[in-house]
DNA sequence: TTGAGATGATCTCAGTATGAGAATAACAAC
DNA sequence: GTTGTTATTCTCATACTGAGATCATCTCAA
């Protein structure tokens, strides 16, 4: 039998039914502190309870562009935004209706507009991660991951300049980081840092127009560098409990 | 309408058919060279081509379950392997039957035993990572990606431990980095380092029986630690054209 | 038996990176 | 103006890294 015969012989349906979604866990930084965005569901299961934005992948899509699309419903925007796949999670029992296998994509951006709820959502909103509801299916697992994933990029990628605008000041930079890894650095070396790590950020030659809201001198104005990876990286303050 | 009462009307075939599979990127050293496993593939698509170890899901199998049984299907070894998911492919077209996502595994072993063909694979081997053939699919991103994240994995998880015997040499271990990174490493350092990084490696009090083949003295044994983390990490000689 | 070469282990030294904090200057708000 | 806040630069002690010298121990072959 040929290849081209075989494939006309062949039966889908041979293969135990499966469906795959893509969850986003999508996070920006309002007031200073992480946000995660949630949707309330419409309708069951679970319908009431708050729980990641996410569906099914449509034919003919890749996972990524369903991941982009899903997040572009409830946001609006597509644009400025980093994406990227995390992992699987394929628990026989993880959703009541059948077999559903989730990817699970993280997402960041700068200071978005307040969500809208999509199609098959009753509301959307950001929530503090030290704030979150109850959520639905397995989502409070894979949001653990996201976080974790989230900081751990902070250390060797650019990722933080995601979080803010075009251009930026030094301590926006250092207060996403604040945010996302939940502690306070030290300034002077966190400043030092980042102008020593090559490509991570190029001066504008500008300045604030003013300074800051409770005084200080006008901050000078970066823009993000073409670096991929920091080296050396950014290591988070000690976390022993971790290490073991 | 309750929640039961909308599971029990509920149609799992109003959702678009797709089968999921994993495939395993199992990783051992044979020789001081970092070797993958292969399978030859016995029936169509890509007949006759090389292809990672791979396939459907079972009902009732969890994702990481699934990745364990088609491992050990091809090596007969469950016991004393590493694994660990890694990425998910789901291109529309990666797969001429059908729309198939795939979730890729990652996987560690100390030298292993000659691979068994499995049932429906024509030969199972050992290829060394820079004479490989063409693969099958999209399997050659697939073990791209698994590549960079073993090399990166070993750099701030005490992984490598995972591809050497119960007790072994300091020497033993620095084969294993020099293997996987592909570049020779300064031995006094790499000695230096793999001791003062806490719950990496602790002594067995023992030395080999012998010295080694070439000569040389009896080397110290060591058994791998406590720590899941690496700190400081272990960093790969520069690679400058990674950071851009 | 002996010498050559290989290997395990330790040490030195210079260069670089980090943590902690002092010091200086520019600004907002009162 | 005065006060408090913030951006930025410095200092200094400590830690970590890359490169290489040193030395003892072992295998192998002459």
């Amino acid at each position: 039998m040929s290849e081209s015969e075989y494939l006309e012989a062949y039966d889908p349906r041979a293969f135990p039914a499966v469906a795959v979604t893509v969850d986003v866990v999508a996070l920006t930084i309002i007031g200073g502190v992480l946000h995660v965005l949630l949707v309330e569901r419409g309708e069951p299961p679970y319908a009431g309870r708050w729980a990641l934005p996410g569906g099914f992948i449509r034919p003919g899509e890749d996972l990524d562009q369903a991941a982009a699309r899903e997040l572009a419903e409830e946001t609006g925007m597509a644009d400025r935004v980093h994406i990227e796949q995390l992992a699987s999670y394929g628990a026989p029992d993880r959703d009541p209706r059948m077999r559903i296998v989730s990817v699970s994509y993280l997402a960041f951006a700068p200071d978005l507009p307040d969500p809208q709820a999509g199609s098959d959502a009753a509301d959307a909103a950001w929530y503090g991660v030290d704030r979150l509801p109850k959520l639905a299916f397995d989502h409070e697992q894979i949001l653990g991951h996201a976080l974790e994933r989230a900081r751990s990029k902070l250390e060797y990628t650019p990722l933080a300049t995601a979080f803010v605008g075009e251009t930026f000041t030094i301590s926006e930079l250092r207060r996403v980081y604040e945010a996302v890894w939940g502690a306070p650095l030290h300034a002077p070396n966190f400043h030092r840092k980042i102008l020593s790590v090559p490509g991570f950020v190029e001066s504008t030659g500008e300045t604030t127009e003013s300074g800051g809201s409770r005084g200080g001198p006008r901050a000078r104005l970066y823009r993000a560098g073409d670096a991929r990876l920091l080296h050396p990286a950014l290591l988070r303050p000690e976390r022993e409990e971790e290490i073991r």
